[in-house]
Formats: C-alpha cells, structure tokens, sequence
DNA sequence: TTGAATAACAGACAAAAGTCTGTTATACAC
DNA sequence: GTGTATAACAGACTTTTGTCTGTTATTCAA
C-alpha cells in the first residue's frame, strides 16, 4: 500500500520547499507540507522536517506555529529609502520615506538607503539616479565614501582627513571639494552599496 | 481602570511592529502582539488589528496561524549569485551558486545575480567586482545592457543590433566590440540592477 | 532469515493561535 | 444629560497546528 522512494529524493523536495517558503513567503506549516506532497499522514511530513532539522538543513522553534526557519538567519532587512535629507536630520526623513529596500546585512546597524543627486562621483561609479545604501555612524576612515550632511543638504562625497578639519573631495573633475566649517557639517553614514536601477 | 490613550497612537505603533515583523522575520501571532504591548487582553491586540485591516493598512488570512500580511506584497525574491558562468549553461551555474541575495521585483522573472570581470564596461559605471542582477530573457533591445554567453565565457556589454547579426559593445574606449557569429553567441538575460558593495 | 534503516500511513491528543460575546471607562458632540 | 465612538479588559470557545504512539512495507546488510 505503500509506494518506496528512493532513500533522501522525497527529503530533498521537502527541502527545497520549505526553503523556498521561508525565503520568499512565510514558513509552511506541517499540514502544508503534508498537502503540498499529497501525504496522507501528517507524520509523513514531520517525519522528513525533523531529519531536516537533525541533519541541520533546518532549523526549528519547538511548538510555535510555522516554526521551521533557516539554520541561519539570511540576515536580510529592509532599509528606508530616503529620496532626499534636508534640514532637521534622518528622523524625519526616515519616517517619511518613499518606501523600503531589501539589503543583506550581517550586523545590527541602521542603515538607510538615499537616492544620488547630481554628477559629482561618477568618477567612482556613482551615477545620478543611484541608490546609495548607508550605513549610519558619525566618524569614518579618510577615503570613505560617506553621506555628509552640509548646512542643510545632503550629499555624497569621498572623505579626506586633513589636520583639525575635514574634506569632501567629489570623484569627477568638474567639481571643488568641499572643506566645510566643522559645525555646519556632520557625517551621516559611510556608503557600503551602490546601486542602480536599469528596467 | 483603564488608562486612556490618545485615538490612534497605539494602533499606530502596532502597525510598526507588525510591519517590522513581516518584513523583517515572521509576521506575529494575535497573543504576539498582545505580549510586545502588554495588554491584558487579546482582544485588545485583535482590535487593533482587525481595524488596521478594515482601514486597508493590513492584510490577512482568516484563521490561519501568523495571517497578518502587508497589503501588497513588497515582491521580495531571493535570486542566485553566480560567480561565472561557464560552459553548458545557466542551469549548473545555478545549482553551484555562491549564495542567495534579496531583489525586488513585480514581476515573476526568472532572475539571476552576476559577478563582473574586467574592465569593459567601466564607461556605464560598472566596474570590475560589482554584481549585476539578471533577468532572463533570449532576446533584447538595441542599447540594451545584456549578459550574453560567447563562446564559453559570459560577458556583460551593451546589446546593439544590427541586420542579421548582433554586436556587443564595451562601454570602455580601450576594447573592442564583439561581433560574435550566431550559432556561437546567446542572449542570457538583460541587466536590470547593478551592485557594488564596498564595506 | 533476521535485524536494522527508511518511507509511508492511521489515528489520536495537546498546545498554540484565531475568534467570539460581553463589560467597563474615557472622550466628545449634541 | 444622552448617545456615539474608541480603548481596554475578561473569559471562554473553536480551529489550527504541533506532537505523539503505533503499524505496515520495502530495501539492504549480516
């Protein structure tokens, strides 16, 4: 009555199921698994989840609901993305931002995402129209691609130390750098993606 | 014996934590929520939700465990990162891929993430190392930025076509277009996205 | 043959999670 | 005042979901 699998072929589509929930939706129930391979037990899919989770290929959290995860976290999470910093600072414009991206991080830092403006860092890559994925902290190495804000905008600038003061060199020949009193400027983030939109 | 709090900030706060939660992890239970909030009720949690979904903020599946979903769904995929690609075709290179990273996309597209070598393409700002996000697709338009297999190495240039043949241009005054003969030469997919992580 | 391992099934129980009915209190408009 | 709306609570019921015990069948090795 009951029809023999080759050893592990049924485990692996299991697999790639439950994986495939986790990532793209949510994780499936052991009922789900059950339907999705048409077993007539219950057990039959738990089974399989369980030596998933022995083998190490899954994780889990005892009695929860849906509780099959990833053994480890992907570490992806979403930033906002801001279209432009103006006066005030990242919170009012983190809480209005035009919406948010996905971005694969280790750590816990803030990030954020801010959309580039104007032609002076296509030397390093960074057109108009970019996604620059930040990273939120106020100090950075001299070359660093940091977010600085400046009087009241923001922008995208390589950063050089100099003795007691600051430099905002831009990566295209057409621009000045920037050397701004050290109260009307204050790093926002240093830069740790780029990207951009084609289709 | 029970402290009033201004209409709507509550359920404000509510939904950021449920947002966060589907986007970041896994959307919570009713009692999930109850617990993060302290209420003493479920009911309390469940109002809230059930208004945020009356007012179109929330989505949900009926009596499912952890139903609460985000209206639309943000179309979060994880695509396959390949390092090159080699004789033989997209499908190996998938199977033996370096990881998984997040995308965003409407569509349902088989996509596809790619490593970049060389310097061909420095002029569209694509550099050396950066990851470009593929869409598969056998054909493409003329100006198109297009991952094509030539020969048995893939190439990232821009797509110009001609009559009868097909040329793949360089962004970079330093290399030569390629005019690959047809029976030698397919179309992968056209870039949509280019990465560039820098930290 | 015997035993071990795997795949699958049957049927139940227990815990988790969704749902419901009804109550109290505060604020606000009339 | 009266009525309406919102916020919060109490307690229970129902469904979903995780878990468990036990059984049958097939393959393979000793």
């Amino acid at each position: 009555m009951s029809p023999f699998t080759p050893p592990g072929e049924t485990r692996e589509k299991v697999y790639r199921f439950v994986r495939r929930r986790i990532i793209e939706d949510l994780p499936p129930t052991v009922r789900e698994v059950q339907e999705a391979f048409r077993f007539k037990a219950v057990q039959t899919a738990r089974q399989h989840l369980e030596r998933l989770v022995a083998e190490g290929r899954l994780a889990k959290a005892r009695g929860q609901a849906r509780g099959y995860r990833l053994p480890r976290e992907p570490g992806t999470l979403f930033v906002p993305l801001l279209g432009r910093v103006q006066a005030g600072g990242l919170r009012e414009a983190i809480e209005a931002c035009e919406g948010y991206i996905p971005v694969q991080s280790r750590g816990s830092a803030e990030m954020f995402g801010l959309r580039v403006q104007g032609e002076s860092m296509t030397g390093a890559g960074i057109l108009p129209g970019d996604v620059v994925i930040v990273r939120q902290q106020a100090r950075a190495a001299s070359g660093d691609i940091v977010v600085a804000r400046v009087g009241d905008e923001a922008t995208v600038k390589t950063l050089r130390l100099g003795r007691n003061r600051i430099e905002l060199h831009p990566a295209n020949p057409a621009f000045a750098p920037i050397v701004p009193r050290a109260d009307e400027c204050a790093i926002l983030g240093k830069v740790v993606e780029v990207r951009r939109y084609l289709a």
